[in-house]
Order: structure tokens, then sequence, then C-alpha cells
DNA sequence: TGTTAGCACTCAATATGCTTTAGTGCTAAC
DNA sequence: GTTAGCACTAAAGCATATTGAGTGCTAACA
């Protein structure tokens, strides 16, 4: 497969690629000879252009048409642009992003930015603690039956749940169950509740066990619940900027496909797992991507990790026709200025 | 304005609009005078149609084309759908709104299932809780220099903040405050808590008073942020039903709509101040809507009351080619439900 | 042997003109 | 007041040229 193109294949393929990429037109022989340095005729362009269809990165829509990329020719100048991405100096103007107070606020300001910045449709998921800590539980007394339980986990992350009880609970039983989940369950993740730590809390609890069992059940509840991320979108109508994506059909699938996120957390998922590899950037090339019905799309996806093992995803979906060289620069600075917020911040 | 139309012209334009609504197509004189139960040839229907279209309520989009309704045209057929409302029986088929434990999923669900039945776009603002009295406040020690307020508002809604303190803050000094706190401002909506309360609660603070301002301005923060409702969405796509909108210009001015939703407040804010009358339910066509340049679309909303003074929006946007009956009998059922859901739930 | 000029050819896109169709308004008769 | 009939209109559909950008191939050249 990875034939080792001829120093003028590898020029003409890369001028094509660029060139359709400015103008989303197919691109023909003369174009190529006037615009390279190669000083060749159009009929040698031509010629190549021949071979380099047969060897498939390139393709004519139709015979008196120019050419344009196929997925292979793509895949060609994106790993060529990822191998050659070392520290990247310059680039595209400066990207604030604002601190702010809530989290979620600051992932939505950064779904909002990359959308604006690239110009096609923008997603950030909100991090997965799947081993944050609980650091904090606090029961206090709602209602005469109702019990509230406060969980604060790693990164003063809030969650609450009502419990229901059949005795009315007074203040010091409360109060004593406090002191009882703080020694126990403080400093533990989830998967770290063992049976044994239930049993002896239990022990502990004497006549108030039963209640004991409710009460993790709701903690426990409270932190899962955490873990069900949240996905902000931004920017789905860019979308529209770009003809092959904004016929019906297309438009419609991927507009419901922001608006309902379930097919995101895929990508999310597939952005997880295939982890940190070559700058944390990924790219998934029409059909390469995690979508069905999806083959005029590209996806660019990159793992960012705020600290205490909070590990969320951004991704963009555009066009196969992208800009990869400055949606990946976007992206890389991006990520290393929210990291940089979050470092601060604790 | 309201001119008294003859008989015969009213059954004429009712027929000409429900025929728009069906088909979408200009309707001539000759669908009209086989359709209706009048008797009339094409060409008496054509004088009467040519009276209409001065009147102002039809209009030609081209000469040898049919009539299509003006927003006149359809203002007079939904006041009259609305005169016409008492007790609906029959209707669409039961819809169902499972009771969902945390309300905002609920209203989620809510905003699915009007886009799903009407199959227009629909979208329901969070409650907002102008004067909810404030049922519990708790403050615990998170970190060091930080103490968390947790403030439950009726209704069961939580909020929290955390407050950054100079100095270490005892266990002891929290249980005073904590009781300081619930004795004072329990009870209280936002703007019944006046300057003399806050003084009187220095006063009985002491040495603590600099520390009263700092928790009473996380309080009042936390409650402030709950009246910031939330807009949920859902079935924005359907809005590539209707080839009326869904050229590029519409579809991409729409859907962004509902993507930044701070138009959507606008239809909210109009809503709760043209309140309850009519049934609640209110329809603005083409020019009438709070967007601008939505002279294509009709929105319909509605305002609901879950007891507590919760109160909030629900609307609909679609095509002003829209069948208002089916929408207004639905949204009307929706709403019954989820009041009902909610009375039952306290 | 690699490069290039030249030419015949192809196919999409655009323009052109013709026909059909669904509607109108008006007039004259019932 | 109602209606049949007719001339008229504009959009939409359809077939048929025209144009233009591009190709592949061949033959000549360095």
């Amino acid at each position: 497969m990875a034939e080792i193109l001829s120093d003028r294949k590898h020029k003409i393929l890369k001028a094509i690629i660029q060139n359709y990429l400015d103008t989303g037109e197919p691109v023909g022989s003369r174009t190529i000879s006037k615009d390279t340095d190669l000083n060749l005729s159009s009929a040698t362009i031509r010629n190549e252009m021949a071979d380099l269809e047969e060897m498939g990165y390139i393709i004519q829509p139709h015979t008196s048409a120019g050419r344009i990329p196929t997925d292979k020719g793509y895949r060609f100048y994106v790993d060529e642009l990822i191998e050659g991405r070392e520290e990247e100096i310059g680039g595209p103007a400066e990207i604030v992003i604002q601190k702010q107070d809530k989290i979620d606020r600051m992932l939505k300001q950064v779904a909002k930015v990359l959308a604006n910045n690239t110009n096609y449709a923008a997603m950030i998921s909100s991090p997965v603690f799947h081993r944050s800590k609980i650091k904090f539980i606090q029961l206090s007394q709602v209602d005469k039956f109702q019990v509230m339980a406060i969980v604060v986990v790693e990164g003063n992350i809030i969650k609450n749940k009502v419990i229901s009880t059949d005795e009315e609970v007074d203040g010091e039983t409360l109060l004593k169950l406090n002191v009882l989940l703080n020694t126990n369950l403080n400093g533990l993740t989830l998967d770290e509740i063992s049976l044994g730590t239930i049993a002896q809390m239990k022990a502990q609890a004497g006549e108030y066990a039963l209640l004991v069992d409710d009460v993790i059940e709701a903690v426990v509840n409270a932190v899962q619940e955490d873990e069900e991320y949240e996905i902000y979108t931004s920017g789905a109508t860019n979308i529209f900027r770009y003809p092959e994506l904004s016929d019906q059909k297309n438009a419609t699938a991927l507009i419901s496909t922001f608006e309902e996120k379930n097919q995101l957390r895929s990508i999310v998922s597939r952005s997880m797992e295939n982890g940190n590899e070559k700058n944390g950037i990924q790219v998934y090339i029409g059909d390469e991507s995690p979508f069905q019905n999806m083959k005029d799309c590209s996806v660019v996806t990159a793992t960012y990790d705020l600290g205490n093992d909070m590990k969320g995803t951004v991704g963009i979906i555009g066009p196969k026709r992208m800009d990869y060289e400055n949606v990946m620069k976007t992206m890389s600075k991006l990520l290393k200025q929210l990291e940089q917020i979050a470092k601060k911040d604790r």
C-alpha cells in the first residue's frame, strides 16, 4: 500500500490537494503546471496525474473534469502534516479563552471559540471522572422524611441526591452518620468502595444500619451520574458553508447528530481509546470516521487532560475538504490554553 | 380593519386556507368549487376570490397561479380557531410523558414529545423562580479556607456556591452561622431579604459579621443563578420538512436560533408577558413573531405553571403553513399532563 | 528517454426556444 | 346573481444547441 512516490509525484499530489482544499473545484493539469515551480507543461502533468489516479490518490468525477483527492489522497496529505508537526511557531493569531467560574461554561466557550476559528462544527465533552475521589459528604435534613446527601468530588464537582426515609431521623443521628460517612469514604473512588467497607460501616452504624444502605446507594448514584458526561456543541450551522454537506440529506443528518448528541458519544469513546499518540490529535477521513453515512465528512479529535484524571474530548466535524493544518494548529493551541487555566486553578 | 365577511366569503376563505395548509400549493378557483358544499361554479368563486384579495386576506404569487393566504388571512383563521376552542374532546392520541426524577430531564422529554407529535421545532424553558422561597441553607467546610454554601429553594432545587475565607473557620462557628442563616432567611424570597434583615443578622453574628456579608452574597448569587433559566430544544431538523424554510438562508437562521438560544429567550419573555389570556396559548404569525427576518415562520407558545410560582414557556416554531389546530391541541394536552405530574409530585 | 505541442474528443453546464399546464379576468348569455 | 366560454399569462417542463474546461493520445523534439 505505502508505495514511495517520486519527488515530483509527491509535489504534484500535494499541489493538487492544496488547490482543491482552497477552491473546492476539481483541479486540472494546466492549473498545476502554472501554480507549481516545477516548470513542467500541462501535458507532462497530465501524464503524472494519470499515474497518480492509477495509484488511487486522485480521481476524476467525470471524464472531462480535473482531479479531486480520494480518501487515500487525503490520508497521504494529513499523515505528512502530522509527521511534520514539531513545535508550531506562529500559526493563527492568539486565541483567548476567558477563565470562567464554572467549568461547563468554560467548556462551552471552548467549543464556541473552536467553531469560530475553524468555521466547522465543534463539540467538547465534559470531563469523565472515572477515578476521581470523594472529597466530602454532607447529609442534611430537608424535610421531615427527606434527607439530602451532598457529595463533593475532587475538582469541587458537587452532586446531590434526596433520600426518602421511613422514619424521622433526628439531628443527632444525622451528625453521627455524617462522621461515619466521611471517615470511611473520603479519599476513595467509586471502585474502591468495597463490600468490606460497607459491612464495616454498617457495623459501626448499629441501629441505623438500614439507613446506611440507602445513603450509600445515593452516594454511588450521585457519583455515577457525574460520570454521565455532558457534550457541548457549537457552530453546527457552519456546515452550510460547504456545499458538499449542505444538501438536504447531509444537512439533516449532521444537524440531528449535533442535536441528539448520542452519536457524538461514539466519537468521544473512540478518541479516548485511541488515546495520546502523536500529539493527541486524531484525524478520521471519510469512512474512517465513527459515523455511518458520513462519508463526505472528516472528524478531527483530541483529548484534553485537566489533571486529577479529568479527561475529555474536543472535536470538530467538517467536510473532507478541510483546512487540516489550521484545524490541528488551532486545536492544539486551544488545548494548551485550557490545560494551563486548569493548572492555575488548583 | 375588522370588516365583516359575508357567510359565503367566510367559508371560501376558510376553505382556501385549509387546502393550502394541506397541500402547500396555491389553490385555484376550481379546487374550491369542487371541495366546498356551496355548489358554486369556479367563475363565481373567482369573483369572490378577487374580492378577498382586494381585502388583503389572500394573494397571488403570480398572475397565472392560485391564491395563498396572507398574514391577515392566517390571523383570521387562527383567531377563529382560538374562539372556538372549548373543551377539546378527542383530538390526537394520548401523549405520554414519563415522570423523571430530575425536572430538567422531564422538560427535555416534553420538548422531544412536542417536536415528535407536531413535526415542528420545539423548545421549553426551565421554570423561573422569581418569588420562590428559600427553604434551607447549609454551610459546610470543604477545604481549609473554603466554605460551601448549599441553598435549597422551594421545589427542591439545589444550588451551591463556594466561598473563600481569609481566615480558617472552625466547625463551631459554622454551626452558629448555620443556625443564624436558617432562622433569619428561611421562608423568604430574594426580594424579601431587606437591608434590615441583613443588619440584624450581622448584629447577631458578632465577631463573624464580616463573614455574614460574604455568605449572603453567595446565597443571593446562588438563587439568582437559578433564575437564569435554561432552554431545551428538540426537533430543530424538522424544519427541513418544509421546503419554504429549508433553503440555505432560512435554515441557517433557524438552526442557529435554536443553537444560540438567545433569540429563544425573547420568545420566552414575550410569552410570559402576554400571559394567560385565552387558554394561555399564543400564536404569532409571520412578522408578528419576536424574531427578525423570520417572516416565513409562525410561533406558537404557551405558559406552564408547576405551582409554587414555577412558571415557564413552551413553544414551537414552524412554517406559517402550519397545522395550527393540531399544534394547539397537542400543546394544551401536554401542558395539562405536565402540570398534573408536578401536582402529584408535592 | 523524457518532455511538449497539438488535436480530436468528452461531458457538464449553460442557454435557447417550444410546449404544456394551471390558473386568471372578462364578457355575454341564462 | 350565476355561469359558460374564451383569450390571455406565467411558470414549469423538455429537448436541443452552444460553450468551455478538461482529458488522452500521437508525433515531434532535445
